[in-house]
DNA sequence: TTGAAAGCGCTAACAC
DNA sequence: GTGTTAGCGCTTTCAA
């Protein structure tokens, strides 16, 4: 495939190839018939700018990336999906190129942040999956362009922070348990290295503690999102402390495990023990005469990380946080009378 | 922030630009000595090369994309999202570039396949959520880059097809129900521009016929693979046809999603209806007992295409079709015996 | 309103 | 083993 260029273009016009690039990119000092003329020609002849040539000649794209860590294969909460298609819209929506990055523990050790924004030529970059003990997050100074990060509270004042308020979203949830007349609540976290979980355990504590009631070390448990985690910490758990009258989970997937723990040692969920989740995944309401939930947005989050980010790129906005909002969802799982 | 050149690494380090590329990238004819050397300065320099500027000077890095139609804000399958990781992850292993596109119904008709394709610099192209209707299948011949297809069958026999055997693997899924002795056998099917639903209609109608039953043509529903849609279908269907003892559904959304209708009807999944879905998401386990359904693994269809279209660009791999495996999962919602 | 010429960062012939 | 030079496709002064 030969590609036509601009001096193809030139030539078959009978111009030069400065009249043809300013005409192609709406200049002023052109003869708008010559203009006209030049557009339709270019158009049939299939003419595509070469993006590489338009960068050489100092008038490079603008592009945002969005950096994925650990991509796993699949992706339960359609969390990073969800994220994905709001950058990748807002993107679309502003005009503004998309590209989509990953990285892992190892490539964070091979190649620094900086030399990933430079080999990509990023403008703009949005962050998720990152963990408080990831390399990347102690190089944020490094670099010198607009840059959220979703779900993880980032030291830099100049990064954008795109999230719910997790401590206060746990806080109500396990509120709303407490007003439910539970009052042995346990918790089933995500991991110490996720910040979201931070945040959700200590608006359980919280909440906990308003309420007069101490916490006991053994009802907290990390299952590190997973579901089958979760079913063997929480069939072990309802054993060894069988006074538990809820349980509070950090996201709907490990309530799903922890649902059927329950259920296999012949308790039911909603009414021996009540069960929040968190995130509203699309099937959490068939689950269990529907999973009381925490949801958020995550299509949302992407889309005003998108934004965000674009906002700044072009000169404007300025907030370090950026609050996007929750709901807590009440189902059969776990309900009030 | 400013760039450093090559010209900047040359300077320093007392050599020509030459010097300093041939160097960078390993070529033969440079002075070990000189080469360490430079390598060095350029890492301490952060130096990273230009990419436009390589393409520029002919040696453009080779990118496969990966071309979505219709990004919706979630993936309640999951499907979107594991081909893209199983592509994604395919590029990485083979150390090509991957970058994600998107199209709709009104860019399909801005803006032609190639012109994109030419835009991006495209050396592989991978396709995915596109139906028959899609204008963008008229313009397969355009395109003389490698090229596949997920779920899709083509009419270019240069284009690679990457799917399950659709029509057989319903096939067994209907036959199965047949043994378990069910008889009255409805399907809840996709969409007719669907080109998998066409596949598994035609399967569900095969192993009819090879059991000696008609299908009557109410029998047949388009949900357009969505639950809701699939529970109000379902709803009517099974009074204005109490006769129905099973349902094949081509997706376990949609499988839910009458699931949730027979229970509404005081009827019992698993017994009195036999459910069979698929896919295989994540939490069919969970659900009725357990769904009986066809799965499907995305992120190998993903990382096939991407390891296939690999091949294609440098010069192996020739066949038309690429069969991945599917199982069919056997659960509560549908159980011999 | 148009065009000639310089230059962006890099690679690749070819000469030394 | 190393350097000189040309050129990739484009934009942008600046002169006409």
């Amino acid at each position: 495939m030969v590609r036509t260029t601009i001096r193809d273009v030139a030539r078959q016009a009978g111009v030069s190839i400065t009249t043809v690039s300013k005409a192609l990119n709406d200049y002023s000092d052109v003869n708008p018939e010559t203009r006209k003329r030049i557009k339709e020609l270019a158009e049939k002849m299939n003419y595509v700018p070469n993006a590489a040539g338009r960068t050489m000649g100092g008038k490079a794209d603008k592009v945002i990336g969005l950096l994925i860590n650990d991509l796993k294969p699949t992706d339960p909460s359609g969390a990073v999906y969800g994220i994905l298609s709001g950058v990748c819209h807002a993107c679309q929506d502003n005009g503004i190129e998309f590209i989509l990055l990953t990285s892992d523990i190892l490539r964070q050790q091979q190649e620094t942040l900086k030399v990933l924004c430079l080999k990509k030529q990023l403008t703009g970059l949005i962050c998720s999956g990152f963990r408080i003990s990831d390399r990347y997050m102690d190089q944020l100074a490094d670099i010198d362009i607009p840059c959220a990060f979703i779900d993880m509270r980032t030291p830099d004042s100049r990064v954008l922070d795109i999230t719910i308020d997790n401590q206060r979203a746990a806080f109500d949830a396990v509120s709303y348990l407490l007003r439910c007349g539970r009052k042995n609540i346990a918790m089933v976290n995500g991991s110490t290295v996720a910040d979201v979980s931070l945040l959700r355990e200590s608006g359980y504590r919280a909440a906990m503690a308003a309420a007069g009631l101490e916490v006991s070390p053994l009802r907290v448990v990390n299952a590190n999102f997973d579901d089958i985690v979760a079913y063997n910490l929480v069939w072990r758990l309802l054993q060894d402390d069988p006074g538990i009258d809820a349980l509070f989970c950090a996201s709907d997937l490990m309530a799903i495990g922890a649902c059927r723990a329950i259920e296999d040692l012949g308790k039911r969920v909603g009414s021996d023990i009540f069960v929040v989740g968190f995130d509203d995944i699309p099937i959490a309401k068939y689950l269990y005469g529907g999973l009381t939930t925490v949801r958020q947005d995550f299509y949302r989050m992407g889309y005003v990380a998108g934004q965000a980010i674009y906002d700044r790129i072009e000169g404007t906005s300025k907030a370090h946080t950026d609050d996007v909002m929750y709901e807590l969802v009440v189902r059969g799982s776990a309900r009030a009378g």
